[in-house]
DNA sequence: CTGAAAGCGCTTACAG
DNA sequence: CTGAAAGCGCTTACAG
């Protein structure tokens, strides 16, 4: 690491002078200016930071989907509105030889974290703790211990509202295609449709729902099983946007057309909701808001503030689009 | 701004024994650290970083496109590869008493800037200069002067292909909905097409070219007057994909079939296209390439390295899916 | 486990 | 325009 004082060595200037220049004061003559530039380049000079650079990170397990961008416009705004820069980084998908990513965050030391769909190791929490580090997680993966602040949707309400509307158009043989068991907001989804059934005096048939991953490939596959069973469902809810789409795929196969012959609900609303042919009636789910939600918190933990809820769930809702309508027959 | 001897004397304990806390050191009595911890946090103390964050900044001018998320995450990997922290944030939006974005940026010292869809003004250009923080234009506004470094698409490659296209399944009349004529990437894509259109000895109709902003209102608007005009076109080229979405609605609305009876092609091959009913054949822009190539060449900047080049244009290509197809009657 | 003393990297105020 | 001197905020090494 070059120090103030290497440089004005190699320049052959004294240190104040080689300050002046990287603070861009205008008391250095050009000539001088220039040459202490070119040194500071060449030796590749990093200034170790006076002022503090009030940092907020954000993290995402995956970077890839185009939910993370509604996330991560949340936190922007709030970060600006509140003078901290956003650090946006991913956890995911990189192991090894690497600091891992609790490590890098613990090396800026950021005024608080929010985390993106995740599960925190004890150890993990201990050290963000341990450290005063505040932090949030958004839309949690699992159970967290119960004083770690978290910010999420109605999971449950959405999959019971997605379900409503699906019986009050008339179907009865409602499928679902489910996310993965280990996330909390598959399993809260799966069980407000179950809940919609009954309470409607539907009685829930396991075989009429099939889980995966929350991908296309997942509702393709799982939808296509649903539609060639011997009794078909008139209308499946999936668990996300991209299974809804997976589905489509698969009714274009099976040949049949949406809505007439099959409705179809996804959750989420992402944009490409609205463009499905034909558009998607999803529900959904307010990630902007939950993300600057989770960034207030943060921020007001970072102040030493008793934030006014440190769990928090922000209401879903049904988005009516084209693809669904009553059964066919009815 | 408080300092670590404010906090300890609020903890009635000496400075070394503070830093030691905010440093994690074991040597500190548990009840001493938590009195001290308490101080911290009520004073709201910050530290001035004394380990230097390099971070490379990532400017939008608007967070609210679909394709802001594939520059991320290019800028990202790059980042991370480099032990840089990413920072994203807005520069549009925001005037008022606030500070402008570039000083925002340079009160943090970044090792490099990254600027997407930016004009730069000859001041903007200047203090970045001056300060020695390398920067790179991803997808640049408009003409940038000689020696700035950026990173672009073939957007006039891109528009020749897409009518190509048309061309190629039949078409003669082919309208254009272009975008704002400010924007330089625009201004090539209506240029390709007009050159396809020549070298195919079918002339140019300016009756059939109409622009307007970039998104899916302005193609629904210029849609429909291209749909309902004496001699319709009967393929179309949106100069982005949002602009095509909302021609789907125009020809909806007109009663035309895409591709029966209207064929369409868009610009960017955002996550959506893939999506639209029908999936929409585009040109593809490979954001994520693009912004990984930017940062490097920031980075090889920052470090005092030549980059290989730093102007670049990356290929685009023609995405086939089923909006295109022969003119009615062919 | 604590803190006085020395030291580090940088900046500021000012004499020349 | 330059730099010696003093100062600032923090850390380190070490004596108790």
């Amino acid at each position: 690491m070059k120090t103030l004082a290497d440089i004005a060595r190699a320049a052959g200037v004294s240190t104040p002078t080689v300050s002046k220049v990287l603070n861009g004061r205008a008391d250095v003559a050009a000539s001088t200016r220039e040459r202490v530039e070119g040194i500071l380049r060449e030796q590749g000079y990093r200034r170790r930071a006076t002022q503090p650079v009030a940092l907020l990170d954000l993290v995402f397990h995956e970077l890839t989907s185009a939910w993370a961008m509604e996330i991560i416009r949340g936190a922007e705004q709030v970060a600006h509105d509140e003078g901290l820069n956003l650090l946006v980084s991913k956890s995911g998908g990189r192991e090894g030889g690497e600091l891992s990513w609790l490590e890098t965050i613990m090396a800026h030391r950021p005024a608080g974290v929010l985390l993106v769909v995740a599960d925190l190791t004890s150890a993990e929490y201990a050290q963000l703790t341990a450290r005063g580090i505040p932090f949030v997680v958004i839309d949690p993966a699992g159970e967290l211990d119960h004083d770690v602040p978290s910010v999420g949707a109605t999971n449950w309400q959405g999959g019971l509202a997605a379900t409503r509307h699906l019986l009050e158009l008339g179907h009865r043989r409602i499928g679902m295609v489910a996310g993965p068991d280990r996330l909390l907001c598959s399993r809260a989804r799966v069980d407000g449709y179950r809940s919609a059934l009954e309470s409607a005096g539907v009685t829930y048939d396991p075989a009429l729902v099939r889980g995966g991953e929350f991908n296309q490939e997942t509702g393709y596959k799982v939808g296509l099983e649903l539609l060639r069973s011997r009794q078909r469902p008139t209308a499946v809810f999936a668990g996300n946007d991209l299974q809804a789409l997976g589905l489509y795929e698969a009714a274009r196969e099976a040949g049949l057309r949406i809505p007439e012959d099959l409705s179809v609900v996804g959750f989420d609303d992402m944009v490409l909701a609205r463009w499905a042919g034909p558009p998607l009636t999803t529900i959904r789910q307010p990630l902007t808001e939950m993300a600057a939600a989770a960034a207030r918190i943060v921020v007001d933990l970072a102040r030493g503030k008793e934030p006014t809820a440190t769990r928090i769930e922000l209401a879903t809702s049904l988005v009516e689009r084209s693809s669904t309508a009553p059964p066919p027959g009815a």
